[in-house]
DNA sequence: CGATTAAGGCTAACACCGTTAGCCACGACT
DNA sequence: AGTCGTGGCTAACGGTGTTAGCCTTAATCG
């Protein structure tokens, strides 16, 4: 990490300037988090296990320890595709012609809501920021905070209203007769400036 | 619910419509609740184990099997506790001078944060709904609907953006320098009516 | 009073969890 | 030809929720 200049050769400079997630990692520790991405979101958190991971890659729990140093590590990666997806969906709305707070917000519900259990690993704990890719934390709350006109405070506030939304929605917090577009509709309204 | 008139013999009216957390369960099993709250509260979901819950009693982990199902059982009586002591916060505030929307998200946002692991077992997973007293859940919500003039949408975008700012500020994910009391009063007075 | 029964403890054990230690086969490089 | 890193393996440890089965105590009843 010490000289990044020798990924200058053969990559385009956008894409150098973005870091890829897991770009640090083996091909074979990239295929473990493949399939615990898999596992985690066609099964859910519980069934990620070392075990069934190593089942699904035809090998034995032991052997995911050359790889990786603990389950927490693969859970790290994960976390941080989770984050360079959820920055990339944002980023691609901002782009679009649509891109106000209201796209911003529905393409935010719409990436949760696609990979819920992936979103809620990423989310009910503290962030294991040490172990993420510096800066890749902040460009995920880049789009939000621009469209916020760079007003931290009401960036937050306007967070806090999607990600309750969205947590409760997918943990069926909310009555089955509840509208929730209205609802969504309702709060962007009111927090947009 | 078929029959409520045996409860009117003996307790007050205005006691017997509140159903007080854990009625049901025998002296032994609301001590076994009692010890597995302070040890979620004081050490942490990872601390709430059988084993040591049993040590806290001074008997073993198996006999906690004559009083609870499973440990799942345990953890819907905190969940219930904490829905009632919520709705009994919220209610006492409503009552207040000062019962305003304001006030009722203050009282919110401290009664999470004086809880936060009890807070984070109620709110971070599908509510056993069918496992918890009938109207429970309705009436931890009934004040805020009730300061949102009855406007089902409204009081659910409140919610959620409250919810959004504690579970967030819980984990830690507000960069360390946020000022949340702008953050809070930013979301509030826009979606004060 | 003696017998029965329920309550509530116990030990032993099972399957599964993350994880470690130590061994071994193979392929690449010197 | 030899060395060494890579990446697999088995065996095992401590901890988890949980079950089966036994035993003691206290209350209840004929």
């Amino acid at each position: 990490m010490a000289d990044r200049s020798t990924s200058k050769a053969g990559t385009p400079a956008s894409a150098a300037a973005l870091p890829v997630a897991g770009a640090h990692l083996s091909p074979r520790a990239r295929e473990i988090v493949a399939a615990a991405r898999t596992l985690l979101e066609e099964s859910g958190p519980t069934a990620l296990t070392m075990r069934t991971l190593a089942d699904h890659l035809g090998i034995k729990a032991p052997s995911l320890y050359k790889h990786f140093p603990d389950k927490q590590a693969v859970e790290v990666e994960l976390i941080a595709q989770m984050l360079e997806e959820c920055a990339e969906v944002l980023e691609a709305t901002e782009a679009r012609a649509s891109g106000g707070l209201p796209a911003l917000a529905e393409a935010y519900r719409a990436y949760a809501l696609a990979h819920p259990h992936l979103y809620c690993l990423a989310t009910e704990r503290p962030l294991p920021r040490a172990s993420l890719p510096p800066g890749l934390e902040d460009r995920a709350a880049l789009p939000l905070l621009r469209a916020c006109g760079g007003d931290g405070d009401l960036a937050r506030s306007i967070w806090a209203f999607a990600h309750g939304m969205v947590i409760l929605e997918i943990h069926g917090r909310f009555p089955g007769d509840a509208d929730l577009a209205a609802a969504w509709k309702r709060g962007l309204t009111a927090l947009h400036s």
